[in-house]
DNA sequence: ACATTAACTTACTTTATGTAAGTTAGTATA
DNA sequence: TATACTAACTTACATAAAGTAAGTTAATGT
């Protein structure tokens, strides 16, 4: 092995990379939400996606909030970091609108 | 389930979600080269990059040409698809610049 | 005839993900 | 008091994907 690819570059995609984890950060730029809302969103069964929320919190692009109430509501939402994948989403974005169809292909 | 997402934009991001995918792509951002200089500069495994190369050929993103020289050389480039996914690249790379360290963490 | 090389494949092990049932905490209802 | 209800997880187990290393193929060169 000789990578030559620039490592955090690396880093980011293997963020990326993970399954569901583009999915749930693009459904959190909609606004902050509970964890059964972006599960039935984005398709994500609960074990994964309770993996995906914790890993992106510890990386600092999530955040969790707890609200004590009955029963008791927790939000997930974007931080700054976070916020700050938007423009790769909107390239994805564009990129599926330029050359994907809508139709099963 | 109530799917929320844009069924194209969600495509885009399985093929981008698949491990290595992104950074297959990525190396080959910098021109047409043979299996096993991609295999050492990403670090993927042979088994996956042929598995990997073979969808990316199906998806119109990659094209593969062989020169019969011996040994054999065959070269994997970006169709016009697949280069079409260089904004989206550069949006990564611009945001793990941003916010990721240099350093193990 | 044997070695060499790139580009794969195959067989087998390890890791990740899907599925469905179970747990927890704080009320509300019978 | 006992049972029910709800969101948010967890756990246990089955299936699918990825890693590893050895093997195959085809066209020379020694």
């Amino acid at each position: 092995m000789d990578k030559t690819l620039c490592p955090r570059f690396e880093k980011a995609m293997g963020l990326l990379s993970q399954r569901w984890t583009g999915l749930i950060i693009y459904q959190l730029l909609a606004g902050p939400q509970r964890f059964c809302h972006i599960e039935s969103a984005v398709g994500v069964s609960g074990r994964v996606l309770s993996e995906r929320l914790k890993d992106l919190e510890n990386e600092g692009i999530v955040k969790r909030e707890v609200f004590p109430e009955t029963p008791v509501r927790i939000e997930y939402s974007l931080t700054e970091k976070g916020r700050a994948l938007e423009p790769v989403m909107r390239e994805i974005e564009k990129w599926s609108k330029t050359w994907l169809t809508d139709n099963g292909v």
